[in-house]
DNA sequence: CTTAGGG
DNA sequence: CCCTAAG
């Protein structure tokens, strides 16, 4: 199956290797959603994330012009010049070989980028198939080109059934399939989305915590900006970890380093799991899960199964399927095995039987714009090509069916019904993955995805696949009572113990600059001390807990002030008042601040913990609690008896 | 997004 | 601090 998409660039191969990751021990569920499997989506969006993450780094690591595969070291782009210049046959980033080999050239762009060598403009996509980069300095020509690669060293038999990629019509969209790209198997279009390429923005605060840091102390009374309401981007962020953490679908918008992503990613994000949500108040199955396991057990078939000429939407990447660890790759190759079926199904007539096998042989993405200096290197390049494409992923995928170029809406046909049963047709299958970027995310009762999974009826929830693809050896602030997410616990701990993840490899070797990578949050000092540092926050922190940062006695007298005069109830304008500056602090924590001083200052002095909080204070707090308190009744008094009056 | 509360 | 329900 062709996955069609209007991007430029288009991952092939996107295989899964055949047993090339070793289980990793599953990760404890820390929320009870994140039991519930992946969504459908979410799967294709894994592999979205798969190729954006870590092994997406891979991926992105080289740069091929035309078929001609180079890899392209970090050095000026100027270099590369010509080669670019006439690639309009296309440009292909792929990532070859064994993704474990190629993190080093990961490692190395960000490392480059986050030099802040390289400047990049937003870019926008346009629908047409092919994918441009851009230099703005003319540096570089369009190119459309392809991503191949393929990871899977171990399947390549399963490219043979390729068609071209013809896909049919793309929805709405007026992409064409771009037969540029010889496999196009099952290239995933996202649909142009523009999108920002943050400058150096590389590194996400750690936490998503903007930090400000030296402002902690924060009494600032005179200083209340007009700045319309405080929004506290963190809180974007965090909602996004925590989305994440409870989707378990971390990958996408974290996989972006740049904290600005949240920006973009945020918000559909955030709308999805609103989505999902009220779906799931109404019983909807919305979120499907998928139970991973159950692939595994039913799906599996060998992969051997050669005649398989059709391609596939793998699933999740096994990379991102770590819940399970010892399944994970099982679950894989289940998944591959059901392919097979499908091929040999078609004598099977039993549709109970039927099977489907499914890979994302290209992920094509949009055109990009990039702007980025002649003199800036390659692999900041890839480094902002992989912003992009993140970028626009990072919303998450809304999956769209096509046989035949026709685009399959209705969620509950069966495979059958829709005519997806025989191999012949199976070729003219595609998947449309769509970036979810603003509107909610169509209804997926049973969105295609699932449907071609199901037939593998899984039984048990997905494992969560951790999202996180790249296990960014993550130094976990030694504060962190609670281990991050259990994903990324687990992720954490199996990087450490034994299978060091490309990343991580790289990064060794790369220790030197590493710290480049590294980027220290700015924080007052003591919060330094407490987390030193966090690597490349990518996903792995994803769901990382805020630390913790005690209140000042400087602060708790702003607060205290703040509260005399504003009161309780309007958190908001505390924050505003005296705490604008300090980013770490939301209202809400203003407000459980609050709630704390008025317990602290109710008990014994004996019994109280940290930071000695000066007796007038809390004097003074539990004056002002009283105090409004008591106005905070007297108005409710009063609204009622005028509500009994108006009665 | 804000509040309010429970955890 | 986190998480959520409500508004």
């Amino acid at each position: 199956m062709v996955l069609e998409k209007r991007l430029d660039y288009v991952f092939n191969g996107y295989q899964v290797p055949k047993g090339s990751r070793s289980a990793r021990g599953k990760s404890v569920a820390r929320r009870k959603a994140e039991d519930n499997g992946m969504l459908a989506f979410e799967l294709l969006a894994t592999v979205a994330g798969k190729l954006l993450s870590g092994e997406g780094n891979d991926t992105l690591t080289n740069i091929e012009v035309g078929n001609s595969r180079r890899v392209i070291e970090e050095k000026p782009l100027k270099t590369e010049h010509c080669e670019w210049g006439r690639c309009d046959e296309g440009a292909f980033v792929s990532n070859v070989g064994s993704p474990r080999r190629s993190p080093k050239y990961a490692r190395k762009n960000y490392i480059s980028t986050s030099s802040g060598e390289v400047s990049c403009a937003p870019f926008k996509n346009s629908c047409v198939g092919k994918a441009k980069i851009r230099g703005n300095v003319g540096g570089f020509c369009n190119h459309s080109g392809s991503m191949l690669g393929n990871r899977n060293e171990g399947h390549s038999h399963s490219y043979s059934g390729s068609h071209d990629g013809k896909s049919g019509d793309l929805m709405e969209e007026d992409v064409k399939p771009s037969p540029a790209l010889g496999s196009s198997d099952s290239s995933v279009e996202v649909p142009p989305y523009p999108v920002f390429t943050p400058k150096r923005s590389s590194f996400p605060n750690y936490l998503g915590r903007d930090d400000d840091e030296n402002s902690s102390g924060c009494t600032q009374p005179g200083k209340v900006n007009a700045k319309k309401a405080y929004r506290p981007q963190r809180i974007g962020d965090r909602r996004i970890r925590r989305l994440l953490a409870s989707k378990h679908w971390k990958a996408p918008p974290l996989t972006s380093t740049d904290g600005e992503l949240s920006n973009t990613g945020m918000k559909p994000v955030y709308r999805w799991k609103k989505m999902c949500s009220a779906r799931q108040r109404t019983g909807h199955q919305t979120c499907a899960p998928f139970k991973k396991r159950k692939l595994v057990g039913t799906c599996s078939t060998s992969t051997s199964e050669g005649g398989i000429s059709s391609e596939y939407v793998s699933g999740p990447p096994e990379k991102f399927i770590k819940g399970e660890a010892s399944d994970s790759i099982a679950s894989v190759h289940g998944v591959h095995g059901a392919s097979s079926s499908f091929a040999g199904q078609k004598s099977s007539t039993n549709s109970g039987d039927f099977r489907v096998k499914l890979n994302i042989k290209s992920f094509r993405v949009p055109e990009l714009f990039i702007e980025i200096p002649e003199n800036a290197t390659v692999g900041s390049l890839k480094r902002m090509v992989m912003e992009a494409v993140t970028t626009i992923l990072g919303g998450g995928l809304r999956v769209g069916v096509l046989l035949q170029g026709k685009n399959i809406r209705d969620d509950n046909k069966t495979l059958l019904q829709a005519g997806i049963s025989h191999n012949d047709k199976i070729d003219s299958l595609g998947f449309t993955l769509e970036p979810n970027t603003t509107h909610a995310p169509p209804p997926l009762e049973s969105s295609e995805q699932p449907a071609l999974l199901l037939p593998c009826n899984a039984s048990e929830p997905l494992s969560r696949l951790s999202a996180s693809p790249v296990p960014d050896p993550v130094e976990v602030p030694a504060v962190s009572p609670d281990p991050p997410l259990a994903i990324t616990g687990n992720f954490i701990e199996s990087d450490h113990d034994s299978a060091p993840s490309p990343l991580e490899v790289s990064l060794d070797k790369t220790s030197p600059n590493s710290l480049a990578l590294v980027p220290v949050p700015e924080m007052n000092v003591e919060a330094l001390a407490v987390v030193p540092f966090h690597q490349k926050s990518r996903r792995s922190e994803l769901v990382q807990r805020r630390i913790r940062r005690p209140f000042s006695v400087s602060e708790v007298k702003a607060l205290v002030q703040a509260v005399e005069k504003l009161g309780t109830g309007r958190w908001r304008d505390v924050k505003l008042r005296a705490f604008d500056n300090a980013k770490h602090r939301t209202y809400v924590d203003l407000k459980d601040k609050w709630k704390t001083l008025v317990h602290t200052a109710k008990i014994s002095p004996q019994q109280r913990r940290g930071e000695p909080v000066p007796q007038d204070l809390l004097d003074r707090v539990l004056s002002a609690h009283a105090y409004w308190s008591q106005q905070q009744s007297r108005l409710q008094i009063k609204l009622q008896s005028e509500a009994c009056l108006l009665l």
